[in-house]
DNA sequence: TTGTAATTGCAACTCTGTCGCAATAATAGT
DNA sequence: ACTATTATTGCGACAGAGTTGCAATTACAA
């Protein structure tokens, strides 16, 4: 399916790519206004993954982040690195780790969520024991 | 505060018990019918999750599944294992492995989740390429 | 400029999970 | 065994995330 340049497209990956943390669809919502509905993002999100432009993260709060892909090849796309959500700010970012996990016999992995909750830097009460 | 036995909690923790994957909580009105109510359910899988009887996954679909604690001891619960999650079938087990994570410096883990989504051993077609 | 079909906006909907409140029932104290 | 306390339940209403059908737009190719 041919994919077209729209509005709604080009105003969300910008977004994503300005932001500095995984980004979810209410994040954008906030920031985009009421320029672009609803659905739209929701459409839209869907596709940029598909298109392999950003990949998705599901919150240990359950709600799906989005982020730009960093270092996926054309054919290539491999998001098994481990993300971190703050338990203060909620923020998403993306580690610089990967998950490596061998399966038992027989099972074929498709996808790979690795989300580590817990208070980030900015958040953390300086001085506070680690 | 102070925990009751009840019959609701018991069936929920038999039926985890029971069951040979992770439970979602639609998973357990299904089998619990009518006999207990929806917020009940909800409400008994987080105080269990409190006690440390259960741990909670969320899923690569975002949704909550409680599986059974396995090598906890009282004072040290350790659910960094990974799990996995059928696209199929929309199993959630537990894999032997553990999650091991080296957060940046200032951070602080609370709680891990690792999800791998693929195709499980029985749901997939025999002969298939690895 | 025009035809095609991808995309959008809208509204309605599903599903997951939460909450307040009155009623119920498990436990401790007598 | 009886009673008081209070954890738990059921109910209904609610919030939020995400999806879908359909008619109206609009990007793009010819």
């Amino acid at each position: 399916m041919l994919r077209r340049k729209t509005a709604a497209r080009s105003a969300i990956l910008a977004q994503i790519r300005t932001a500095s943390a995984a980004c979810s669809h209410e994040m954008l919502e906030r920031e985009l206004g009421d320029s672009i509905n609803r659905a739209t993002i929701y459409r839209t999100l869907k596709r940029l993954q598909e298109d392999g432009e950003v990949h998705r993260v599901v919150g240990s709060d359950g709600v799906q982040y989005y982020a730009l892909c960093q270092q996926c090849t054309e054919d290539n796309h491999q998001h098994a690195h481990v993300h971190f959500q703050c338990l203060t700010c909620a923020r998403v970012e993306c580690l610089d780790q990967e998950l490596q996990v061998k399966l038992p016999q027989g099972y074929r992995a498709v996808e790979w969520q690795a989300t580590v909750t817990g208070i980030c830097r900015e958040c953390r009460p300086s001085g506070a024991a680690s």
